[in-house]
DNA sequence: GTGAAAGCGCTAACAA
DNA sequence: TTGTTAGCGCTTTCAC
């Protein structure tokens, strides 16, 4: 038997096992994108942990919540799919098309809602620490470069751009604090424009690193050199961040640890139905480079 | 009748439809990694056109030959996938793991079987563009950094540069010929031992972005200016390479378009198992930015 | 046209 | 232990 196997060789259909079994051990990821570095580590960290225990990853772009939905019925609606992983779930509210019990794990935002595990960032902290660090290096008045609010990692930050300057007893001023959406040329206009205005700065704190270089751009085209008249910080240590001029200053997060984890805890949902929904909090690391500096004067 | 498939939310099972049907509409991508950018976007636009098309996408890391063979039992031998995307499918001979007679679609490289479609950027004239760029500014002496050589299009746009030099009747000098693995590091590497050797020359074309950058830095660390005297250009055009210090100069490539263009090429093959196969050459772009420039002097 | 039945290739529960 | 069979939820064919 066992050479008849081989000789013709024989495999079995793995369609017909998952229909007799029930059991498709397919995972799906929804993510905005697959290229964001952020997004394509947590996928590749959620794919390797799934594949390691016997899963496959289906990953799938949703770019906004009508292609959600659709998704949402054709792979999980349709038990093709025994999991999801689903990246900022909180943008344009995808997350009330989510179906009921269905084993679910967010990542990037704590899951409000009980019936999902969830693995974040522990984003409130890192902001503080960013912050903080600009603070001791002497710097008072910080802009904040932040995400669109609509993504809680966003709001998260800002809290603790926030808190940190209340510990510290420094006045927030509103006209600091600006909303971009993530891009390097967001960073470079909203920064272009403060000059302007002469909206006067020692520190820049960006919630992603891409626009600390926008940032950085917007400061040199008009001749202020970095760290010397403005430190700024960014946010992912995305790759080549050190590579940039000057490298980069920002706070890590181990996004590939991240999808491992949250891969993990779907298949502990999968397989265990009742088990509880754990809500797992990483931590940020704040890298030191050059792009940040004592200030040279207190504004 | 129809009111009852609302009532109790009843959706069809996708995996009874496979079994009846005998189509999954799965494809499978297989890639060395997800996160260089160069294969997030090429997964990102085979999953868009796969999507459109009504298929679904399975995207897996294949670090190595091993992982790959058991990936092809895993997802194409139980037929759980109706077709596959190979990323770079001649480095460590895993093309050889491939099963005959089952739709493929090369990515990367031209394919050498006629089992398999190709879709592959027209790397020898993108090699020439590059290193003619370098050549007309008055560069005779071109540092080139390359990718590890097992990598088809490291070949090919090698094969480039030494016919851009042969047109402009250069001398080719092995010793300006240097194997890199694509990191920023290699090429910072390279580049340092080459002045540490005092070996002479004013540009370096970088067969990748990020090679590039790590060259620059070499260059930046002993007080050479780019591009006053050294041009430098790279390859690829990944996100953020207008913003680094100078922004590069480098070949374009859209590989978005080419994911698109390999998913449609590969469910034609599905659909039409008796069709040709066909094989797509893309171009790349020069895209002209400050990273090169006039040579001062010619050596 | 509409409705019943066979079968896709396995697994699991049963009987021998 | 080994061999047989019912059944997973659809699609398709065939008879009505």
């Amino acid at each position: 038997v066992e050479d008849a196997i081989e000789e013709l060789g024989y495999s079995p259909n793995a369609i017909a096992r998952s229909m007799a079994r029930g059991r498709t051990h397919t995972l799906a990821c929804f993510s905005p994108n697959l290229t964001d570095f952020t997004f394509a580590n947590i996928i590749e960290g959620a794919e390797n942990e799934a594949r390691a225990q016997g899963y496959f990853l289906l990953a799938a772009t949703a770019p906004d919540r009508f292609v959600f939905e659709e998704l949402i019925q054709r792979l999980i609606c349709s038990r093709q799919t025994e999991g999801l992983l689903v990246i900022n779930p909180y943008i344009d509210r995808r997350d009330q098309c989510l179906p009921e019990r269905f084993p679910t794990v967010f990542l990037g935002a704590r899951s409000r809602w009980e019936g999902a595990g969830s693995v974040y960032l522990d984003e409130v902290n890192a902001g503080m620490s960013a912050t903080y660090h600009l603070i001791e290096l002497g710097h008072r008045r910080i802009v904040h470069l932040t995400g669109p609010y609509c993504e809680d990692c966003a709001q998260d930050r800002k809290t603790g751009y926030l808190a940190a300057l209340k510990v510290a007893s420094i006045d927030q001023d509103a006209s600091l604090i600006c909303e971009g959406d993530w891009s390097a040329t967001s960073g470079y206009q909203i920064i272009r424009q403060l000059l302007a205005r002469g909206v006067p700065f020692t520190g820049i704190f960006a919630q992603n690193d891409r626009m600390a270089v926008g940032a950085i751009r917007a400061l040199r085209e008009i001749g202020r050199s970095i760290p010397e008249d403005v430190s700024v910080i960014g946010f992912d240590d995305m790759p080549l961040a050190s590579y940039f001029d000057p490298p980069l200053t920002t706070m890590r997060q181990d996004t590939f640890a991240s999808g491992r984890e949250a891969a993990q805890l779907l298949i502990q949902i999968i397989e265990h139905p009742d088990s509880p929904r754990k809500h797992v909090r990483l931590p940020a690391e704040l890298v030191v480079r050059s792009s940040t500096a004592r200030a040279a004067v207190v504004l």
